[in-house]
DNA sequence: TCCTAAACGAGACGGTACGTCCTGTCTTTGT
DNA sequence: ACAAAGACAGGACGTACCGTCTCGTTTAGGA
């Protein structure tokens, strides 16, 4: 065996760790990520507090934890051949999976501005992911050659996720199938031919 | 006589208004955001709570207010001939601005995104403004013919605005005059290329 | 006019003051003592809240006031021709009275407890005047010579007031036409077999 | 084994309830019964406002339980002999305990008077106590013959603690020795040849 | 088979801030 | 000048949660 750290004492309850983070997404549909509280969770999940106390740190590592917990079935990478299509596929889907996230989303969001601990939690585990996923199809546009290699990858990161998160927060527009082709035709003209 | 609708009572103290605008915002600069209280900000401006609560209705609309009083400046539109120059200069000088104003700009999100009646106050106070701002940037190009007249401007605005609230969120990179002609190019590259 | 101090300026208003005393009255038969507040008594009364204050120094003043202006009917003195009969006619129609009035003597007496200043006011306008009317009762008595000249008359008053009032309070035993004979009895039985 | 209902979680801590009562104990000498405030106790006993609100009513539970917790020695029975020996002993001492008490029981007759919740833990919790004592110093008498057995005793409780207390509440006369004596002879004269 | 030790549920603890209520004072306009 | 209206500073109220603590109970090794 690989570890024999193993400490005595009565082991962690699997059953209370999933009773918590059922609670916590439970709460979160129910009264939105404002009306989380601790006492709440702990008495939906039939759990002390100090449970929770013991595993999280915070409410919103609760919530975080909940969330990796539901949305972790990955992010599928498209190959349609082209940038603009592919993007507009991969924008597509993360649109849609983004609609049913959106208010716990925001209410992660907003504890991530409160508290910068929680912010780096929420940026190296959440956003990470995304990050990476969009990636790929980028480097796939570059491998291509319909991005030029000094192009500045990280601006258009900046340019996709910002107009979701943008129009998520603040709804000035909808963020469906439409507005996916947009962007990808957008960043795909502007890399077209520069200079 | 002009206004013959002065009710009868006490008038609202202009003082005590100014007093809560100064508290909250001397408090917002020592605590942050999610430091701030109702009961700080009545002490420091030597107020009662029930005067606050008389004429805001929230912690976040008192915020959101002294920010507007402090940054009612006017934002300054450019007209550098192009564009891409405008657009750059526009960007730089608005950057300049939410690098002070990012904390409570966060702390106001952070509410807006917690709070849907305060999202709302906060949109059609704060965020109208600065599109208005862009939305004539943007209509000199397409008056000088650089923009297609059927160009989604929608979109356009989202994008600037959405790198922009994306960087100040997340820091994935710094908001600087780099950033600004990145930014700009990109957006300039982006309606030159269409067919 | 025999009085020349007429002041300048607006008379009292004899309504407001009238409208003030109802309300009060009104506001206690509906609240209690308990529930009585400047403000209720105001805005019933159709009255600034300084009105009241220009005439009255506090709560329990306004509510003795229109207590006074009640029970001002004078109390009625028996003469039987006996102490037994008189006292217990006396008795009887004063747990009358007592009884209606009850509930407002009891916040009255609340207030007199935790308010020196008002428990000089209750002593000296109401109490006084109940006081007074036994005095007659029981000078009669001296009169016929059925109570010694010697006899200590402040403590046969307090007897008779402290059973009331303990009753009141109480609630030990009604205050009723029994009460009443059994007190006379008592009161009489006492002054015959001294020594 | 006598008690297994013990409840779970936290026990009751024994030490705060000390605190509390004796910080109520305080504050009432401090600033009499009128200036009793939640808070007050709170911050003197070192404690949670919901720590007395999970244990007590309110505030006039609170003062009643530190006074009980004080007066609880118990109150001494004379036996002299006689009817007005015995009662004139027992007052003395009534009214020696009586006057360091008088403001706090003032009080919480106050408060007794307006809310009747209270009222009923007042009479069953402090004035029963002393009843009872006063019933044994009456049965002895009766016992010994000094009183008629169809004498109504609730009546001379009744005159006895209302001298009592209409004195303490309104201070016609004090509540001394010779005061005791006067009561006492007053009761014993009038049970001497009733026919 | 016990013993040790940690995790568990429960819930009381000291605190902080909440938003409401009422007080007594003040500052207006209207009569 | 007085009345009404109502804003003002102040302060206590009772509630909601926070994060910590202290119980008795449960569940696993290791002795």
């Amino acid at each position: 065996m690989v570890d024999g750290t193993r400490r005595p004492g009565r082991p962690r309850s699997e059953a209370a760790r999933l009773a918590i983070l059922k609670a916590t997404h439970d709460e979160l549909l129910e009264r939105g990520y404002g009306g989380l509280t601790m006492e709440g969770i702990a008495a939906r999940a039939g759990v002390g507090k100090q449970t929770i106390y013991r595993w999280w740190r915070s409410k919103a590592d609760v919530a975080l934890d909940s969330l990796l917990n539901v949305a972790s079935e990955g992010i599928p990478i498209p190959d349609e051949g082209g940038l603009e299509a592919d993007l507009s596929a991969f924008l597509s889907r993360t649109f849609g999976m983004q609609e049913s996230e959106g208010p716990v989303l925001k209410g992660l969001l907003a504890q991530s501005l409160l508290d910068p601990e929680f912010a780096e939690a929420f940026r190296d585990h959440f956003l990470a992911g995304r990050r990476a996923a969009l990636r790929t199809v980028l480097n796939q546009a570059v491998a291509r050659g319909e991005i030029p290699a000094d192009a500045d990858l990280g601006l258009l990161h900046d340019v996709v996720y910002g107009v979701l998160w943008y129009r998520l927060l603040f709804r000035t527009a909808p963020l469906d199938d439409e507005a996916a082709r947009g962007i990808a035709s957008l960043i795909a003209g502007s890399v077209r031919n520069r200079e």
